[in-house]
This record gives C-alpha cells, sequence and structure tokens, in this order.
RNA sequence: GGGCGAUUAGCUCAGUGGUAGAGCACUUCGUUGACAUCGAAGGGGUCACAAGUUCGAACCUUGUAUCGCCCA
C-alpha cells in the first residue's frame, strides 16, 4: 500500500491510542513472556485536581519509555497511574467553585454536605488529567486507575471499590499502637487562610521588604543598672545609667505575649540585671506585665542589642528557649491570623499573667498555688494541662481584640501598628538621630537633625503558605505528629546500604542530609476533605475509674468506631458504656470556628452521664483530616491492594523504578521510604529518577504571571506526541536542567516527518516490504547490506545501554545519529545505484535488508516515540493495529538482542568507511574550489592499495554517483594543478587545471596541513615520550600509533600534491 | 549562614582520565527521482580562573570568582 506523502499525527494518535487500549495492551502483564520477571511503575499521582503541564508530560514520557521498552523485552509490566486526593488544593478548588456558582459557603453547608460536593467535583472533572496523560501516548493500566480517597466514607458507589482508605487508617493505626504517632500542643506553622496547620515543607520562605523595631523594657519598680559597651580591645566605648533593656523585634504585636527576656549567658552588659524583671511596655499602663530577664545560648551577643524578647507561641526560636526554660508560652492569635476575642478582659488575663512572670517557681507548680490546676493530676500529663490551661489566657488588650495581627490589605491601623504608635507615643522607642535636608523657599538647602525612633528597614525571611500564599503564623496547637527520628534510620539504611540508588548521585546526598536533620512531621490539617483521623476522645477517669477527672482527654485510636467503642469499654470497666457523638465532634469544631484552637478538654457534653445505674462516656471522632503526603506516602502499596494479600503485591512489590520530580524529594520519596519500611519492612522501589523543573529556553521557571508556560496539549497538537516525547528524551541527561526549547521540538518533528520519508521510500520507491521479513536479519553478501546490519546491532546495544542507565539523551541521541546519518544519509542513498542497476539478486536482498534495517529501527525507536512507528508498522505491511491482534502489533513487539559482535562484519565496515571517505573528500575538495555541485568531473587515481582497489571495484557506481566523477583514470602523477583527493591506502586526483584557483587550492591545503601538524605534534609528542609507552594502555598506545601513521600517510600526500601545485604558481 | 550543584561554540546543552561533540543559529552552494519539515560544503571553543595529582586533565584534588537551587 502507498504511504501517504506525510505522517498525520493529529489523527493516527488517537486512533492508535484507541487501538492500543481496545487490544488490551497496556494491562498489567501484557505481552510478558512465561516466568517473566516483573517491572513496576508508580505513577507520581498528580493532584485530581491537576491539569497537565509540561512537568507531568516530560515525567510520565520518561516513564511511558521504561514501560514500553521493558513490555517490549518481555517483562510482566505495571505502570499504576491513578491521582491524589490532595487536600488543600482541592478543598481550595472545589469553594472556589462553590463561590463562582453562587452556592453556600463551605461553613455554611456544614463538613457532610460539602464533602458530597467534593465528591460530585472530583467525579465530573476529577479525571481531566488522567485523560491528557494519554495524549501523550502514556501506556499505564487505566483499568487500575487509583485514587488515594478510594473506599472513604462517603463515597459515592462508582469509588468505593478501592480501599486506598482503609489501607491509610490501618496504618494509622498500626503506627500509633507502635507509638510512632502521637498528638501533642506544638508550635506548628498556621496557615490563616485555610484555618490550618501545615508542614515546614509546605512553607516557602520568601525574602520580603520588613522592619526592625527597637523598644526600651523597662525595669520593674525604676531600677537602673550600668550599661556598659567596649570595643574588641575592651576599650570602654559607651557608659551609662539605664533603667531599660533594649529589645529589637520585627514583630511587635507578639509583645503581648512575651513571657521572658533572654541574653547570652557570657553577655558582661547585661550580667548585673539578670532574674530581675522587666516590663514589656504594651498595654494599658495601669496593668503592665512584668516578664523576668533569663539567660539563654540562643541570643547572638552582637545582633542588635544581644537582649530578645521570648514570645514562645509565636516564634520558633522563641518556642525553644521556652520549651528550655519553662517560660509561659502566650497564645494571642486565633485561626484567622487576628488578635484573639475569648476569654476573661485583659486586665484579669493581665493580672494573672503577671502573677505567673513573677514566680520563681516551675510552671505547673505556680499554677496549683493559683489554683489553676489540679495538683493531683498524673505526673505524665502535668505539662499538657499546665499548658492548656496558659492557652486559655488572652493576653490581647481588650481594644486589639479582633483586630488583624498586621495591617496586611486592611485600610485600619491593626495590632502590629496600632503597639508601634502606642511605644512611640509613650516614648519607649530607641531614640535615634536622623539628619535630613530641607530646602526653603529660596531654594537654600539647610541639615536638620531629628531625633526619631529607630526603626531598620530590611529585609526579612517571611513564610508564606505554599498553596495559599498569605503570611504563615507559628501558633501553638494540638497536632498529630509522626515521629519521624523513629523510623528514619531504615530509609537513610536502605539508601546507604545500595538496596534503593538514587539518581542522579546528588539526590543520595541531599536526602542524607535531610533524613539526618528531620524535625517531627505534623501529619493533621484542619480540613474536611481528606482521611479522617481515627481517633476517638473520651473523658478521662480516675485510676479506680469512679469519677471523670479534668485532665487531658483518652485517646482510642481504631479502623472503626465499633472498634473505638470496644476499646473504650475496657478502659471505663464494666460498670460504664461509651457512646459515640457526631454532635460533639461538631461541637469541637464549632469551638475551633470561634477561635478556640487549642484542644477539645472542655468540649459540653464531654463528661460522663449517669443514665439508670449505668455511666455513659461520650466519645467523640478528632475532627482533623490527614495531611495528604501521608496517604501519598502509601501509595506503592496502598494501590497494590494492602493490606490484603493480593496477587499484585506479591508479583510488583517492591515496585521497580520511581521518577520525579527533585522537588518532592522529602515530600514524598522520603517518605514513602519511611513509611513503607515502617508498614512492610521493605523498600518501597530499586531506582529513583530525579530530574529537575522543566524551565522555558531561557531556563526561567514557567509561570503565569511572567506567560512563558507552555501548555503540552498546545506542542501535542501543533507538533506532535512523538516530537514532544523525544525532546524530553533528548532533554533527560542525569543531573542537567531542563530547559524547553520550542526550536528543539520543531528539529524533532522534523525528525519524525524523516522516519516517514525514509519509511514511504522504502515503500513506495524500492517496495521492500512486500516480502516476508522476521527478527533475524536475513541473508546479505553485499557489503553495504552487511555494513548496515552491523550499524542496527550497534544501535541496538547503544541504545539498550542509555536506558538501562536512564541516559535517556544517550539513547535518544543514538537514535537520531543513526537513523538520520547513517541510515539516510548513507544507507539509503547508497541502495538507489542497486535499484537503477540491473543486477536483480542485490535488489532482492536490500529490498529485505532494508525491510529488516526499518523493522528494526521502528521497534528501538519505539519506547520514545510510539506512534509514528506503531503508524509505519502498521502501514508497511498490513501488520499492526488495523488487525486489532495485541500481539501482531508494534507496542507488542519482541526487543531484539543481537549484539554487535553478532552482526558487525568488520570488513565490510572497513570497505564502507573508506567508501564514504573517498565520496567526502572529493565533496569537501569540490566545494572548497567552488567545482559547480552538478559537474560531472574526471578523476586520476596515482596509488591504491589491493584492498583500496577492490574497494573500488565493487563500489564504483555508487562512488561516482555520489562524488560525481565521470571516470577514473591511473597516472603515475597527479597532473599539474590538479586536486589533491587523499584516502586511506590511495591517492587520487582531481585534474581541473582548467576551473581551479591555484592560490585557492593552495590555501586549502595549507589549512589542512595546518589541521594535521597540530595533530601529529600532540601525537608525536605523547608517543616521543618514554613514560607514555610505559604508563599508558596498551590499546591507548597501538591506537595513537596508527593515528600517527594514519595522518602522517595524509600529510605526505598533501604536502605531495602542494609542491607539485607551487611548481605552476 | 549551612547543604547541593553549575560555569564547554553565538544560543541551548552532551561529554566520569587518552587531546572537543550535538542540535539550533550563521556563511556558501543546491528545486539531482524519500524528504525544502530537505540536501552538500564550511566557519566558529585557552572547556570560568589559579595551583596541584598524572605519561596524559573539560573530566580527579584544592583554592578563587560568578550564577543557580534547597534549607535556615
Amino acid at each position: 500500500m502507498a504511504m501517504d506523502k506525510t505522517f498525520d499525527a493529529a489523527t493516527a494518535e488517537s486512533r492508535l491510542f484507541t487501538a492500543w487500549e481496545q487490544a488490551g495492551c497496556f494491562t498489567a502483564g501484557a505481552n510478558a513472556k512465561p516466568e517473566a520477571s516483573s517491572y513496576c511503575i508508580m505513577i507520581p499521582p498528580p493532584n485530581v485536581t491537576g491539569v497537565l503541564h509540561i512537568g507531568h508530560a516530560f515525567n510520565n514520557t520518561l516513564q511511558d519509555i521504561l514501560i514500553r521498552w521493558k513490555r517490549m523485552q518481555g517483562f510482566d509490566t505495571l505502570w499504576q497511574p491513578g491521582c491524589d486526593h490532595a487536600g488543600i488544593a482541592t478543598q481550595m478548588v472545589v469553594e472556589r467553585e462553590l463561590a463562582k456558582n453562587g452556592e453556600q459557603t463551605r461553613a455554611k453547608m456544614g463538613r457532610e454536605k460539602f464533602l458530597e460536593k467534593v465528591w460530585d467535583w472530583k467525579g465530573q472533572s476529577g479525571g481531566t488529567i488522567i485523560n491528557q496523560l494519554k495524549r501523550l501516548g502514556a501506556s499505564a493500566d487505566f483499568s487500575r486507575t487509583a485514587f488515594t480517597m478510594s473506599g472513604a466514607p462517603g463515597a459515592p458507589a462508582d469509588e468505593a471499590d478501592g480501599n486506598f482508605h482503609d489501607a491509610v487508617i490501618k496504618v494509622f493505626v498500626e503506627m500509633y499502637n507502635k507509638g510512632l504517632i502521637y498528638r501533642g500542643k506544638r508550635l506548628v506553622n498556621w496557615d490563616p487562610h485555610f484555618e490550618t496547620a501545615i508542614s515546614d515543607l509546605e512553607v516557602e520562605n520568601i525574602e520580603t521588604p520588613g522592619h526592625m523595631w527597637h523598644f526600651k523594657y523597662p525595669l520593674a519598680g525604676g531600677a537602673t543598672y550600668t550599661y556598659v559597651e567596649k570595643d574588641e580591645d575592651g576599650t570602654i566605648t559607651l557608659e551609662e545609667t539605664r533603667d531599660y533593656i533594649s529589645i529589637a523585634t520585627t514583630r511587635p504585636e507578639t509583645m503581648l505575649g512575651d513571657g521572658a527576656v533572654a541574653v547570652h549567658p557570657s553577655d558582661e552588659r547585661y550580667a548585673s540585671i539578670v532574674g530581675q524583671l522587666v516590663e514589656i511596655p504594651v498595654g494599658p499602663k495601669e496593668h503592665r506585665r512584668l516578664i523576668p530577664i533569663i539567660t539563654d545560648e540562643y541570643p547572638d551577643k552582637d545582633f542588635g542589642s544581644g537582649a530578645v524578647k521570648i514570645t514562645g507561641a509565636h516564634d520558633f526560636n522563641d518556642y525553644q528557649v521556652a520549651k528550655r526554660g519553662g517560660i509561659p508560652m502566650y497564645r494571642l492569635m486565633d485561626t484567622k491570623g487576628a488578635m484573639r476575642a475569648d476569654g476573661a478582659p485583659y486586665a484579669e488575663a493581665a493580672a494573672l499573667a503577671s502573677k505567673i512572670g513573677k514566680s520563681t517557681k516551675p510552671l505547673f507548680e505556680t499554677l496549683v498555688e493559683f489554683g489553676a490546676v489540679s495538683e493531683n493530676t498524673e505526673v505524665s500529663q502535668r505539662e499538657t494541662v499546665a499548658a492548656n490551661f496558659i492557652d486559655t489566657i488572652n493576653l490581647v488588650p481588650d481594644e486589639l481584640r479582633g483586630k488583624n495581627r498586621f495591617i496586611d490589605g486592611h485600610s485600619e491601623p491593626q495590632a502590629r501598628e496600632i503597639v508601634v504608635a502606642e511605644i512611640n507615643a509613650e516614648g519607649l522607642a530607641v531614640m535615634v538621630t536622623e539628619v535630613t535636608t530641607v530646602k526653603d523657599d529660596d531654594g537654600n538647602e539647610t541639615e536638620v537633625s531629628n531625633i526619631v525612633p529607630y526603626v531598620e528597614n530590611k529585609p526579612i525571611m517571611q513564610p508564606f503558605g505554599d498553596r495559599s500564599k498569605v503570611v504563615i503564623e507559628p501558633m501553638l496547637t494540638d497536632q498529630w505528629f509522626v515521629e519521624t527520628d523513629k523510623i528514619v534510620g531504615p530509609a537513610l539504611d536502605a539508601v546507604r546500604n545500595g538496596d534503593v540508588k538514587i539518581l542522579p548521585e546528588s539526590g543520595e546526598k541531599t536526602y542524607y542530609h535531610w533524613l539526618e536533620n528531620i524535625e517531627p512531621w505534623c501529619i493533621s490539617r484542619q480540613l474536611w476533605w481528606g482521611h479522617q483521623i481515627p481517633v476517638w476522645f473520651g473523658p478521662a477517669v480516675s485510676a479506680d475509674k469512679q469519677h471523670y477527672t479534668s485532665e487531658a482527654p483518652v485517646q482510642f485510636c481504631a479502623t472503626t468506631e465499633e472498634e473505638a467503642i470496644k476499646l473504650a469499654n475496657e478502659y471505663y470497666g464494666p460498670e460504664a458504656e461509651a457512646y459515640i457523638s457526631s454532635y460533639d465532634q461538631y461541637q469541637a469544631e464549632a469551638k475551633r470556628a470561634e477561635g478556640g484552637i487549642s484542644g477539645f478538654d472542655d468540649v459540653p457534653n464531654m463528661e460522663m452521664h449517669e443514665v439508670g445505674k449505668k455511666k455513659r462516656y461520650c466519645l467523640f471522632r478528632d475532627p482533623d483530616v490527614l495531611d495528604t503526603w501521608f496517604s501519598s506516602g502509601l501509595w506503592p502499596i496502598g494501590t497494590l491492594g494492602w493490606p490484603n494479600e493480593s496477587e499484585e503485591m506479591a508479583k510488583y512489590f517492591p515496585t521497580s523504578t520511581l521518577i520525579t520530580g527533585q522537588d518532592i524529594l522529602f515530600f514524598w520519596v522520603a517518605r514513602m521510604m519511611m513509611m513503607q519500611l515502617a508498614v512492610v519492612d521493605q523498600v518501597p522501589f530499586d531506582t529513583v529518577y530525579l530530574h529537575g523543573l522543566v524551565r522555558d529556553a531561557k531556563g526561567k521557571k514557567m509561570s503565569k504571571s511572567t506567560g512563558n508556560v507552555i501548555d503540552p496539549l498546545d506542542i501535542v497538537d501543533e507538533y506532535g506526541a512523538d516530537a514532544l516525547r523525544f525532546s524530553s528524551a533528548a532533554m533527560a541527561a542525569l543531573g542537567g536542567v531542563l530547559k524547553l526549547d520550542m526550536k528543539r521540538i520543531e528539529g524533532y518533528r522534523n525528525f519524525v516527518t524523516k522516519i516517514w520519508q525514509a519509511s514511504s521510500y522504502g515503500d513506495n520507491v524500492i517496495d521492500a516490504f512486500s516480502a516476508e521479513r522476521g527478527a533475524e536479519p536475513p541473508k546479505a553478501t553485499l557489503p553495504l547490506n552487511r555494513w548496515i546490519i552491523g550499524e542496527v546491532a550497534k544501535l541496538r546495544e547503544d541504545v539498550d545501554a542509555g536506558l538501562e542507565s536512564f541516559r535517556f539523551n544517550d539513547a535518544a541521541n543514538a537514535l537520531y545519529a543513526f537513523f538520520w546519518n547513517t541510515f539516510c544519509a548513507r544507507y539509503l542513498e547508497f541502495t538507489k545505484p542497486i535499484f537503477h542497476g540491473e543486477d536483480q539478486a542485490a535488489k532482492d536482498e536490500t529490498q529485505a535488508v532494508y525491510a529488516w534495517a526499518i523493522d528494526q529501527s521502528m521497534i528501538l525507536m519505539h519506547p520514545i516515540m510510539p506512534f509514528v512507528t506503531e503508524e509505519i508498522w502498521n502501514v508497511t505491511d498490513g501488520r499492526g493495529v488495523d488487525t486489532g491482534d495485541a500481539s501482531k502489533m508494534l507496542i507488542h513487539a519482541e526487543w531484539p538482542t543481537y549484539t554487535a559482535a553478532d552482526l558487525v562484519d568488520a570488513d565490510a565496515e572497513a570497505e564502507m568507511n573508506w567508501v564514504i571517505a573517498v565520496i567526502d573528500n572529493v565533496r569537501s575538495a569540490r566545494a572548497q574550489v567552488n567545482v559547480p555541485a552538478g559537474a560531472q568531473v574526471p578523476m586520476v587515481v596515482t596509488q591504491i592499495d589491493a584492498a583500496g582497489q577492490s574497494y573500488w571495484d565493487r563500489n564504483e557506481a555508487l562512488i561516482k554517483r555520489f562524488a560525481r566523477i565521470e571516470s577514473l583514470t591511473p597516472a603515475d602523477e597527479a597532473p599539474k594543478g590538479s586536486i589533491a583527493i587523499p584516502a586511506p591506502g590511495a591517492a587520487f586526483a582531481l585534474p581541473l587545471a582548467e576551473i581551479i584557483d591555484v592560490a585557492k587550492e593552495k590555501a586549502r591545503l595549507e589549512k589542512t596541513l595546518g589541521k594535521l601538524a597540530k595533530e601529529l605534534g600532540g601525537l608525536r609528542g605523547r608517543l616521543n615520550n618514554p613514560k607514555f609507552a610505559d604508563s599508558a594502555p596498551a590499546e591507548v598506545v597501538a591506537e595513537a600509533r596508527a593515528n600517527l601513521a594514519a595522518r602522517e600517510e595524509e600529510e605526505a600526500k598533501i604536502k605531495e600534491a602542494f609542491d607539485r601545485l607551487a611548481e605552476i604558481g
């Protein structure tokens, strides 16, 4: 059948993809040989809200290349696709959707209704990205498409078949029972927009213009001290009496929650006042709170005044200091980042806090003394109980309550601005002299000195939520944590001992560095969309189970409500019973909505009820959900059916290769390692291939605001999926930066066309595909055919070597160079004289070899360019997708195993190299002396060895055609004024005295001689160095010798030609 | 400040000890029967700098400079 003029990617792609899918080509185990080893890739699950961007396209192309390659090799392959429920991102998208449609807000419709909406949305548009992957030719087993929320309560019937939810819950319970998960009041990153905690990794620190204010904290009771400053030599530079300590801060509004002022223990300037009390210079004058001056290693003597205010509830460094020093941590803000409005009036709260601040006893004892907590509290609970009490104290002055923490888009001054203004007004700012130049009416400039508050304008590192883009507030809240330091060991060992390989190797270093310094992982999120934490709270009872206590609630962690009740009943004893109240869960949420974010300790019904004779204890479930990465951390086992003992789990786990972006090494890769090892005690994969962000041609990040975003589907539309895929492979150098240049894609689109044209030549011109053919190379006698068969074998080795070492670029470049430069530019051209000749046997042989070489090229190119290759496979022989038979399609063709050692014929290779050298040398010489391209010229041979003569005899027609030689005449000497053509073992000349420019030809030869001289110099230098022969490997020395001989021969010929030319001018 | 990396042709990048490569761009020529989404021929690099190891360094070591990315 005659092939069309060009490959129509747009129509072919969907047709081919449908044929593959219908024939079941992608399903797990398709095309596997009996007893095959398995090869499994887990897709990094894209967000279910996502649309395909160029990074996905790149990432999934690499996965598809490996899967197609392994599938053709007969491995039992599984490429597992699916999506991540992406808690924050999805909740955000659906909320935006609701707002757009004028529906009720999330808060108004409530949890259950909202979750229904999310599932609706997921059902309607959740599959977008998976369908987009198909446009790339992704051959994942779509019948197994997984979802990290499948099987969760509330999932619609058609979503409930998976059991990912069960896996997540089971892991949580197991880890809880092993003591790897705990709940505690810790300082976490709080996102005031989404009103949830987020993990360290979800925070982006961005340098932002900020201010550093300097304030005076007066010593209590008007005390004074002598403040002395010295320079490096110990000379006193300043000595004065002060009644204050100077503090620098970028966050004045947090002064309200200060628990102490800290100085370095070795700081002599403040040694005399350590232990004294200072007054926080904010809030109503009559209720000023006193806090102690303490010592801690944290303050930097050389930074600011050397003294630091300690606000444990709103700063990570201060938190550590406060923990070390038992300093109370007063939370000042609510879930929206506004100043708290709950609790007792300021006067009362400040008085209590002041008393606490003055106490020299440990915090718990102090609180017992004030009757705030019970001295009977169990020792293990004391810290929690004390912290919970402290958290009820609202130290925000009445007039600031409900205001935002800083101005951030508000028109009115907010807490920060008001606090600063009040301190300045009271004269407690540190003052400096500022000199400004003013012009009077006559234009005369005068310098004016003003005493002004000392405020430095300086960039500060400000934390932002990676999703919400709002300023993150460190907030002291109750959260769930994974005790990462307990599970990190095996994850580190697995990479250290080589069980898991991370590529490029630098990724391993980064991995070690992070895991060796890992922090507890905050896994609870105050969201609705996600896996709800399987812990139920109940009231604590006394040891004799007779009465309720005010201690922190008891946790019952279980996979189901029934289990939780069972656990609770065991705890409460036979005379009581537990029941579940969803009402109380809502109470807890409502409490949080009002700004109470610390816990559920005093949720109304959280106590026992006497019903008849039996005590009843109300349980309610923690309303929080798990961090999305907690569930995606279980992606490998979760998608394979764990915790059931599934066949897939046995076959495909541990999986083989993970291909993902460097940016989620910590988020995902490290966590999968830790969790799989913690849960099933096996590594999740053998090899991790990390790649960078795909950037634009100039190396800039693609972003909507820059307007340089390239939509991969636009590329597919314009250039075809194969061109995009080939570009991806060619860009994928290990550790390389990924700059996507449209020019390059265009170039690979041209390559696709080239492949098509070469096939079309085989089909339409030489009719190569009509004969039967198989995987074995045809019997060939012609050196040309024997040579190309060997070249194909070399290519097979190169492609396999590239893919085996994840050097996709090497594989791609080998294919490109072979097909364009060797197959098309040489072999295809060289077949032409045969088909224009009369030798039928030669024609038959060449048809067969041509067809075989095309077949093999299609096979070897298929993993990278599945569409054009499958289409050619189909069109050139009526095989393939048109049959509907998977076993006949290229996608399931047998990957070759022949080697260069099997198929390379050294004689044929030498012959073809000689022929090519002669042609190239003639062409080069002709072009340089401006012989018209079309002109047929005579050639003279002055010297030729036996091998050369036989090469010539066998290839005369070919050489004459491509070098445009009309005749070859032997001569003793080259005619005067001819152009020299050296070749290995031969010397030719073109007698063109009448048309050439002698000076030009001399210049050409001189240039060649110059190059040769340089090369010869290097070679001789090496060979004359006795140490070289002694130390270098024998083959390197031999190669250098051979090289030298060849160059010397060439030089001699050119010198001779040059001398001859010199005779005539 | 800590960690990781980069610096090679005009541009984008390969190149893991044997003397420099690709694509694009550029110059000249060419509508020769697969292909102008093409063909032929060419120009172009002190491999950031410095010192060291080595018979031999773009490659290994150390330092310097500049630029990225990640974490504080």
